[in-house]
DNA sequence: TGCTAAGATGCATTTTACATGCTCGTTTAA
DNA sequence: TTAAACGAGCATGTAAAATGCATCTTAGCA
């Protein structure tokens, strides 16, 4: 059970940019901090954009920024935008052929498990994730400030 | 974000037995009646039995059975123990270079929220998948009785 | 004591989702 | 009008999973 990357790469995207409120950071330079292709990142952003997460701004001197208030992003929202796929066993995709599916409760079972997971994750939002001593350490990290 | 096959089978593998307490059964039979492929089910049942969910008999006249009452086998065991891989984001595995892996909260808050989506399956039990009409409803669609 | 039905084990191949890279297009500030 | 930035689509690589096959081991039975 995993994640992908770019889902991974979203919330590190989004760390950089609650560490950074008052400018347009650009793509290139959260390739460099963080290490990451650009071509990955491109996606990323570009999903994440979609998903009203952050606003990018086209053109020279353009960039992106967190839509909202860190304290209004839930954890949660963010892997339930970016996973492309939640179809945890074979009765939740279309071309199922289990047979005993008009009598499993398997699906039910495991959608509240899925449900669990997403919620616990909800509990914590952004800015939890770079807020007191974990801002200033990630600041140094990045060699920022 | 999805489980493995094997993973899905063998719970497949789990309520036939359910259904079949009082017999040895055969994978022969569990294919036949699941229409999945024997080789899959070779190696499901296998590592079920490493598991010590059931308990499986050698040569003629073999078969498998279940190890524990079915009430006494907890959903989320079977799954946490198919499941080849929960390193859900790169920081889970050894190979990790995220850069900010020393300041992230990240996998202690993505490790709850695997425990609480185990947690959830846990509070069902392999009996709470093949009871009351669920349990005549499967075995009418397998034909038994 | 050999035959046969069953599971045990390991290897080989195929498939597929994901990862990765590249190119061209569009927008906009200077 | 040029250059810096994001947008979008296509092509290819890769590793995990799915699938299949062959051989070994065990144990009941004739």
């Amino acid at each position: 059970m995993r994640l992908t990357q770019h889902t991974d790469y979203s919330l590190r995207v989004l760390m950089y940019l609650a560490l950074n409120p008052t400018k347009l950071v650009t793509i290139q330079e959260v390739s460099e901090k963080h290490q990451i292709s650009r071509n990955h990142l491109m996606k990323v952003v570009q999903r994440l954009s979609h998903g009203e997460f952050i606003t990018s701004v086209r053109g020279q001197g353009g960039g992106m920024r967190l839509q909202r208030y860190a304290g209004d992003i839930a954890l949660g929202d963010v892997v339930q935008f970016m996973e492309p796929d939640f179809s945890v066993v074979e009765c939740f995709r279309e071309e199922n052929q289990c047979v005993i599916t008009p009598a499993c409760r398997l699906k039910g079972l495991l959608s509240e498990a899925l449900e669990q997971f997403l919620a616990q994750l909800n509990r914590y939002s952004l800015e939890d994730l770079v807020q007191g001593k974990r801002r200033d350490d990630m600041l140094t990290l990045f060699q920022l400030d």
